[in-house]
RNA sequence: GGCUCGUUGGUGAAAUGGUUAACACAUUGCCCUCUCAAGGCAACAUUCAUGGGUUCAAAUCCCAUACGAGUCACCA
């Protein structure tokens, strides 16, 4: 019996050879540099800052190519399958506006390189490991769960490496005779890799983030096919699935950096040509707590999941934009050169990436953030601040549908200017800062900032005056605050600010603190944008409104 | 413990053997000013984890040490 009898015992029905395969995938015809790119998570988790890096950069390195980028769904792991968490990968990718050239998801799919699903992809795995069987190079291995911790307990314990490889390995000779029979007796079995790997030998690999790297070569009997469900483990599927998608460009974690040793005997092993690789630096945070540095953690940071920001109501753009800084360096400066050029036009160099992980800045993020929303027209922010509540808030729907016209009134106060304010980091700090214009929201409990001068008769006093006597909506900005300082003289404050820092004895108070008792009388806040603009949308009737509610409640 | 990578200010970082170690964020101060925001100006690493070495010259090259990270599953 030999080796072939024994792969024609596992898998009996598999009929198509490796080479068939490569004849039903044949090598894209892309223009010259194009790469071909997938992100390939596996839905054992909902999607992260980490996931995101990743599909932004592949998206980037495939736009920006001429090139592919499709999405594999790497579902090998049955037992950890979260539920809901493909559907917020495919949900996260389209919000952001990332979407795959390839992929496939619910009765959708696109490419003809797929399926694109791994559970999908059964006998293509089972045709290359049935190959690899009949040529020797792998094994059914017989070991039980309880045989390898024993053996991992006696390598630890001796300082030995750990792993199947050497002595170790078992059933790495059994003869093709004896393994029909245990298998025809029912027992158990994972299909390990022979490697032929000697540790003791150095190659250089070369990635495409750290250069040049100098590994052992692999020498583990590593599973290549588990024993339950008979899906591959993710080093296989690796190897199969990008080979045969024709994948030229690998970006993963850099947790994935150790096993490349065992990738490039696989790849070698088939005499396929490995794909480049693009190691991403890991995310990292510091910990509240313990002050220590460590990995961004899905439980402990919120900012971690993806979620996160959609809530929030950050522009995809800002998003975007903050990860590809942590991603490159070069980013940040490109931007401020190319303000308006789309983010996948940046010419991404994987030298550019920092080899070590970054600590994700929250700050940075709002502060891209902020600039990214100054610099929006009001309609158009007004349009994704409506499209954000009807998802996120209700209540805030409702009242910025009502008054859509004050809404970007209010926006629209000192933006388009070469200096607009930034207000907002993110769709949720609007409301908080701009409630104020909305007479519903005046039925809540009150707290006026008032500075210097509190007392209610003297604010009724000026309320009054300038109301009845003073306020005329037709004023240009100028004129407004003219006809303000006038009043102010007359009310016993210093109009000129300079006057008054030489003797402010003399006045109860300055313009500021002049115009602090209307601002705080019409917004209930001693910090607000231009009053004059809030003026005049409010217009005299609201702010008559306000006053009388300042009587009552003040 | 083995293998691999990393270590420049509070954060992200630039600099790839050669004057005062870019820039951005954050922080602080001043100016401007009807508040705020924005803006302008300024401050913020006598020093690039530590110790040795190479060199006329080192954050940059070499060695050692320390510390940190990743990985060592029939998980990806």
């Amino acid at each position: 019996m030999t080796y072939k009898d024994l792969a024609e015992l596992i898998f009996p029905s598999i009929t198509k050879t490796p080479e068939d395969y490569e004849n039903i995938y044949p090598e894209r015809s892309l223009s010259e540099g194009a790469k071909v790119v997938r992100f390939a998570p596996s839905p054992t988790g909902f999607m992260h800052i980490g996931n995101m890096m990743s599909a932004v950069i592949n998206y980037v390195l495939a736009r920006g190519s001429k090139g592919i980028f499709y999405v594999r769904n790497e579902d090998t792991d049955q037992a950890r399958t979260v539920e809901g968490a493909l559907d917020f990968i495919h949900h996260t990718l389209k919000y952001y506006d990332i979407y795959p050239d390839e992929y496939e998801y619910n009765d959708k799919q696109a490419g003809n390189y797929g399926p694109y699903v791994q559970s999908e992809r059964m006998e293509i795995y089972h045709a290359f490991v049935k190959h690899l069987i009949s040529i020797g190079k792998a094994y059914p291995c017989f070991l039980t769960p309880e045989e390898l911790t024993e053996i991992r307990e006696y390598q630890t314990k001796s300082k030995k490496r750990i792993g199947i490889y050497g002595k170790y390995a078992k059933c790495r000779d059994i003869t093709p005779e004896e393994a029909i029979k245990r298998i025809k007796a029912g027992e158990k079995f994972v299909i390990r890799f022979k490697s032929e790997g000697d540790f003791n030998k150095k190659f250089v690999f070369e990635d495409l983030v750290q250069g040049k790297i100098e590994f052992p070569e692999n020498d583990l009997d590593v599973p290549i096919m588990k024993s339950g469900d008979l899906l591959p483990t993710y080093h296989f599927a690796h190897l199969v699935d990008d080979h045969l998608m024709r994948t030229t460009h690998v970006v993963r974690g850099q947790e994935w950096m150790s096993s490349v040793p065992l990738h490039y005997e696989l790849f070698h092993a088939f005499g396929y040509k490995m794909p480049k690789y693009i190691h991403t630096s890991l995310i990292l945070k510091k910990d509240e707590e313990t002050g220590a540095i460590r990995k961004i953690s899905k439980r402990k940071d919120p900012e971690a999941l993806m979620f996160f920001y959609e809530e929030k109501g950050y522009p995809i753009l800002a998003v975007i934009d903050a990860v590809m800084t942590i991603a490159n360096s070069n980013y940040e400066e490109w931007r401020t050169n190319h303000p308006d050029t789309p983010f996948y036009e940046f010419p991404f160099s994987p030298k550019k990436m920092s080899p070590s992980g970054a600590l994700f800045d929250l700050d940075k993020l709002d502060n891209i953030s902020k600039n990214f929303i100054s610099k929006m027209k009001a309609e158009d922010l007004y349009h994704d601040y409506l499209t954000w509540a009807k998802k996120y808030d209700e209540h805030i729907y409702d009242v910025i549908s009502k008054y859509k016209d004050e809404t970007i009134a209010f926006l629209n106060i000192e933006r388009e200017t070469k200096k607009p304010r930034k207000d907002y980091e993110n769709y949720l700090a609007i409301f908080p800062k701009s409630w104020y214009m909305y007479d519903e929201e005046w039925d809540r409990e009150l707290e006026y900032e008032f500075g210097k001068i509190t007392d209610k008769e003297e604010i009724v006093i000026v309320m009054e005056e300038y109301l009845n006597n003073v306020y005329d909506s037709n004023d240009m900005q100028d004129e407004w605050f003219n006809k303000i300082k006038v009043l102010a003289e007359k009310l016993g404050y210093a109009g000129d600010m300079k006057e008054y820092r030489e003797s402010p004895d003399n006045y109860k108070g300055n313009v500021a603190d002049f115009t602090t008792i209307m601002r705080v009388v019409l917004t209930t806040k001693a910090m607000t944008p231009n009053l004059y603009d809030i003026m005049n949308i409010l217009g005299k009737d609201k702010m008559f409104k306000r006053l009388e509610i300042l009587k009552e409640k003040y």
